[in-house]
DNA sequence: ACTTTCAATATGTTTGAACATATGAATAAT
DNA sequence: ATTATTCATATGTTCAAACATATTGAAAGT
């Protein structure tokens, strides 16, 4: 808990990085960091934008996101206050399927593990929000567990990330994005189709084109919502159920 | 598609609703009635400020919330344009079809809405947790989104609710069973698979045996962990992408 | 035909200012 | 003691203005 504003940091005025989202990313950190109890109340408005140096207004651009992610409260005289309620996904490890088969208990290993830097394809380019032509790294894997191939999955990752390809994959991919490239995925917008199998993904899961195969697009994005990776991956039916718990923010 | 501004309905400087608010949900509006396409230009922010004779401030306010909701998107110099339509299950209405279409403006109708007092069947039993013969309300339901079956849908919920089968279901779901029987959903546990459709399957959604269809049970608890409901539903696949957010817990 | 350069333009950031509004707390009236 | 009133205050709304920045598309150069 801070006794002074004093002892909050202070903001960086001559970044390139906007005074809200260094607000916004300074706040989510020490909340994140219990240095708010829940409940209590919060610096006011005009006292922490004085301490940081920016405008009221710029300061509560930073806080109505948090508010929208549920991280704090307002109220109108009372002041602002860190909420309870965390919007969980139960999911420690949400991301990450050795994590995933891991945690079950389930052996696995890689089919196939190809990095390229290649052109990214028209839908890639949407994604990731670049320039037409642009190359990307791109990862791909075929995974199994046990004899069969269970998942198909091809990974494009965003050139302000960073990565040149000749990075050591073989440790869970977001350790490495955070450990060596401190980029940390916060969101995870994802698309789940059912879709019957194409002659290239039935030769990859070795099953009959035709049947049905469990379609995943995911773009990972940061805590600014900037995107990091888009991903699409191809589940053998037969062998895979997508598993997830939401819980709603009360 | 609005040819010109002046077609654009005005707002009520003398309403005691926030204008941002009004613009918001204008623009909220315009979009789920179709009135901007997919992809297509957007009136650029100082045009429609300038139209509903607001600030272009204010005006951001509305339109930063569409973009966090996913409904628009913003590009520097090229303007901002209406997303692809998703169909996300927004935290809010987190389990609510019905909801989440009218968000998005996709009008629904139910083909088959049947509600039975039913005998569980194992996996029901199992899942809810009840005794062997137990008695269950079940509502099955068949929406469309058009002219085709969209989804199949069959409800079983725990005795302990109270439903008795004559309730009114027209009302989303999950305000009735809150209003009514003070039961508050709170967990979802979400199984997601790919499955090739069943005659039944096949004859209920229109398409054929044998495509590819997204089956996803869904066993609702409350905050105590107590189930509530049992859901398992067929979305045709040509039709419906299940799209989710998942906010990695700071 | 191709690339480079450059200006126009739509969104992005930030400020300071003013007034509205809800509400906790102090004060006064009962 | 209880209730009503008032006031101070923290957030809520809105504005106008200025400058930053990315990107499109056209013009110029190769």
């Amino acid at each position: 808990m801070f006794e002074h504003m004093n002892n909050i940091p202070l903001l960086d005025h001559d970044s390139k990085i906007p005074l809200h989202q260094q607000a916004e990313d300074q706040l989510r950190k020490l909340i994140s960091e219990n240095h708010f109890r829940v409940g209590d109340a919060f610096p006011k408005e005009t006292d922490l934008a004085k301490r940081w140096g920016i405008s009221r207004n710029t300061l509560r651009q930073a806080i109505s996101n948090l508010v929208r992610d549920g991280l704090l409260e307002r109220k109108k005289r009372s002041g602002t206050t860190v909420s309870k309620k965390k919007i969980t996904t139960d999911l420690a490890n949400w991301l990450s399927f050795s994590h995933e088969m891991e945690d079950k208990g389930i052996p696995f290993k890689d089919l196939k593990h190809t990095v390229n830097v290649v052109k990214a394809d028209k839908e890639t380019e949407e994604r990731l929000g670049i320039p037409h032509g642009a190359k990307v790294v791109s990862l791909e894997r075929i995974r199994s567990t046990g004899r069969n191939p269970m998942v198909y999955f091809r990974s494009y990752f965003h050139p302000r990330v960073g990565l040149t390809g000749s990075e050591n994959f073989k440790k869970p991919l977001y350790e490495l994005l955070d450990e060596e490239f401190h980029v940390v995925p916060v969101y995870s917008q994802e698309e789940i189709r059912a879709i019957a199998a194409t002659e290239k993904i039935a030769a990859w899961l070795k099953i009959t084109p035709g049947a049905p195969v469990l379609e995943r697009k995911r773009l990972v994005l940061d805590a600014g919502r900037k995107p990091i990776e888009f991903n699409i991956c191809y589940y053998r039916s037969d062998a895979f159920t997508y598993s997830i718990e939401i819980k709603r923010p009360v």
